[in-house]
DNA sequence: ACGGCACTGGGTACGCTGTTCGCAAAGAAC
DNA sequence: GTTCTTTGCGAACAGCGTACCCAGTGCCGT
């Protein structure tokens, strides 16, 4: 006796008896990620979205079999938005910079993916075909497998980071920020702390310049090459 | 008229009128942090909280506005715990790889601190005091305050992800990590995605080899070097 | 063709959450 | 001594994820 898959990617949607479902798991996936992009993810709760769905909160149990799963599909969902079908031109810097600008701006579409702790939302297949396709890319590098995980891991990282911190600076709109920025302020002009004040003080470069392109390569070289 | 200010930070604990306080911020925090070590972030609620200090979830409220504002205090007293006592030896590489090891050892201490979104928790005192003290370390390099920032919060950002790979690859007990490892093992046995198989394949690095101290300096050095 | 069974829909309900309100008691300020 | 601010906290509210149960539905084996 086999247990049943854990994984809600193993689980196959349907076993083909009873009667025909009246959702699916991508039209359940679609109504959460528009309901996110609309209105945040706290926004994201079975009742919402069953509601959105002219449905009970129970009846969404039927497809998934936990909020985190549904938050799962969610990521996979948005990862799918990236386009690999572009083979790996040879030049492997290239690939991941622009593999990095496309991961970028399907943040900036959802940006409720920066509320998603990474650890705790896993890697579903389109998860895993990008990562194959930044393999793919660093095929010809004479360098332990690990590490280029360790790299794509980090880059990664950084769009996120990246786009987190573009976010800060465009709107300060938040409750939140606004309490950041009062106490970041009363903390520079305190006195106390003046490397930091100095950092800040000084001039953000150009806005013309692209933080992915002037970090992420510089980065990559740091991990890749010998 | 002019507001309370909204960051706890700038806040008084006490005003001096009415009865004395029979807790405070700090006795708050600390019931918190030990919840968390011992039963993980899910485990830290008002009214756990409030019964481990023998009084009623309401009170709380009390000492701090919200949930998310205790969250920042319990994030800021761990920040506490890294020594900064030492000033900068003069060899800036040695000194922010010497502060992420130590940062790495409160992520062990604290393993929810990886729980905690890192843009939705804040900058506290003690977080402050950190950056200044790896801006100290900073000072003598002539590279724009931004990017000195930068380089700082990838720092943070490597350390985070190491201690999250090392526990998941230390303890998979989770059902979550379980399933994570299923999915990917039917990955790699499909043969599809030939070059993921192959970069898990390969063997993990020597144990006694440190991954910050192989990853950092590489990785500073592609930040900050001209 | 048909009986049985595996499945779906969804109302109801449980236990939990963060948070607000209101009131009694306590102590500093004038 | 009066006044005013602050504290403690019981009660309650709205919302959450989820388990249970029952009725209905349509495929499968015979």
């Amino acid at each position: 006796m086999t247990d049943r898959p854990r994984s809600i990617w193993l689980r196959p949607e349907r076993t083909g008896r009873g009667p025909v479902p009246e959702h699916d798991r991508a039209g359940i996936t679609a109504a959460a990620v528009s309901l996110a992009d609309a209105h945040g993810l706290g926004a994201v709760s079975m009742r919402r979205i069953a509601a959105e769905l002219g449905t009970g909160p129970a009846s969404l149990y039927r497809y998934v079999d936990s909020r985190d799963e549904l938050l799962e599909l969610m990521a996979d969902a948005v990862a799918g938005e990236v386009d690999l079908s572009r083979p790996p031109s040879g030049n492997w810097r290239a690939d991941l910079v622009a593999l990095a600008h496309q991961v970028r701006a399907a943040y900036r579409r959802h940006p409720w993916l920066l509320d998603l702790v990474p650890g705790r939302v896993g890697i579903g297949p389109r998860a895993v075909d990008q990562l194959e396709h930044a393999l793919a890319a660093l095929a010809g590098l004479d360098v332990p497998g690990p590490v280029k995980l360790e790299a794509v891991a980090m880059l990664n990282g950084i769009v996120a980071l990246a786009v987190r911190t573009e976010l800060q600076a465009g709107g300060s709109a938040t409750a939140w920020s606004a309490a950041q920025g009062e106490f970041l302020g009363a903390v520079t002009s305190a006195g106390t702390h003046p490397h930091l004040a100095a950092a800040l003080a000084g001039a953000p470069p150009a806005a013309e310049e692209d933080l992915l392109d002037r970090i992420l390569p510089r980065m990559l070289a740091g991990l890749l090459e010998p």
